[in-house]
DNA sequence: CCATGAATTGACGAGCCTGTTAAATTTAAC
DNA sequence: GTTAAATTTAACAGGCTCGTCAATTCATGG
């Protein structure tokens, strides 16, 4: 209570952090990270009004209570879980590396691999799409989102550049408007594949089909960034 | 409740429709039209969890209980309007007449039409997109969607045909397959435009934009068409 | 003018879900 | 040990939603 209290401030100023750090009380960390995967899982199937914070804390073995007790509640979980799986997203495409490859190569590596992790973490997808349909209520709350995804423009516009130079590619190309492209292409698989298998009766799951449909996708952006420039070669 | 009384029957025979007809009661065909309409605005605000019976009675001035006694249930009302939208749009594109156009010109109607289209009728594609997220579980239950979307795909493959025989375009293209890149281009444009601009500090709808993104969605299907066959010209 | 049956309403019960709170249990530090 | 903080649990209260049902209007045919 007193303001000069001295043992208190004397306390906090020689060890703040070491009182919290060193109490390794059971398991906060672990479970934590528990409580993310769950919710992904949850949220991803169910989107953000149809989960249940019952049905995330039976898949970790904990309460609900407790959840809240980490989180606060239910949209701070969902705003955890956003922002894990776009750093997740970031970080394997910060591996890719593709400066040393030659710009047509290079496009159809970002294609294939953007193609490749949309079909393979539908989690993701999902999310994104349930936070679209929710007018991107949360994402607007967190700042992070803006710095994450920056790494990837700059990565495929160097790429453009290089190709440009080169003659492979031509003028006037927005680096962000190619990268929508790829990316509509990649996920529409994804998002789209029940109604479309409803209507069409294709199993867009099906090996042989996803084989030529990378491919396509690929040539599509390929031949238009190459219109115009490779007649003329 | 006699089975031989004449006055009954012979009614039935001589105007069966009729005495429904004419019993103009309260508002039976008016008020369900109106709630349809209401119920899609609903469903392609909240999804099928998220929208509430009551939200859909109070925008057409009725009862939670009323709409039940005309649909059954909300999964039912839900049915109705995906049928009702797919309707729609089977309609819009039906109108097109591609038949005339030399196949380039064609495509590209074909695409600008779809693209805005989608622009025009975000209900439509947000209730595509909710279905989707649902696994396609009540679509699954509608036979007449099966037919209903044949006609697009018989209209685009004629269209390829025609320029596939005039050398316009490239050997081996799988009109379906096609069919998904334009609706892939022309969706997410709608779909992600939330995470998009939240992400990317674009907002998707300026005027501009969406010109020229209108074009650059029927260069890049028109480039893949025409590849081989441009140059060989 | 009345009886009939469709159209419409208000109220009810059951279920699910969330966030909180107070109590119980663990754990590290002293 | 004792203690106090950190965790965990169990139970509660409030809200929202859906489908149903009995009761009430109302146009119409007799």
């Amino acid at each position: 209570m007193s303001l000069i209290s001295s043992p208190d401030s004397l306390k906090a100023r020689l060890a703040p952090a070491r009182n919290a750090a060193m109490r390794k009380p059971k398991a906060p960390e672990a479970n934590r990270a528990r409580i993310i995967q769950a919710a992904i899982d949850e949220f991803a199937a169910r989107g953000f009004k149809g989960a249940s914070m019952d049905a995330i804390a039976a898949r970790t073995h904990t309460t609900r209570a407790l959840i809240n007790y980490y989180f606060g509640s239910k949209e701070k979980v969902y705003l955890a879980v956003l922002e894990h799986v776009y750093a997740e997203i970031r970080e394997a495409e910060r591996l890719l590396d593709l400066d040393h490859l030659p710009p047509l190569a290079a496009i159809r590596r970002i294609v294939e691999f953007t193609f490749d992790y949309y079909l393979g973490h539908e989690g993701f997808v999902r999310l994104v799409v349930a936070e679209n349909q929710a007018r991107g209520r949360h994402l607007k709350k967190s700042k992070a989102m803006r710095t994450v995804n920056r790494p990837v423009i700059e990565t495929l516009a160097r790429v453009i550049v290089r190709g440009q130079a080169d003659g492979s590619f031509r003028r006037d190309v927005d680096p962000v408007e190619i990268h929508k492209a790829i990316a509509a292409l990649g996920m529409f698989n994804v998002t789209n594949q029940y109604t479309f298998g409803a209507i069409f009766q294709r199993d867009m799951g099906r090996r042989g089909d996803v084989d030529r449909r990378r491919r396509l996708v690929a040539d599509m952006i390929l031949s238009y960034l190459s219109e115009a420039a490779r007649c003329a070669s």
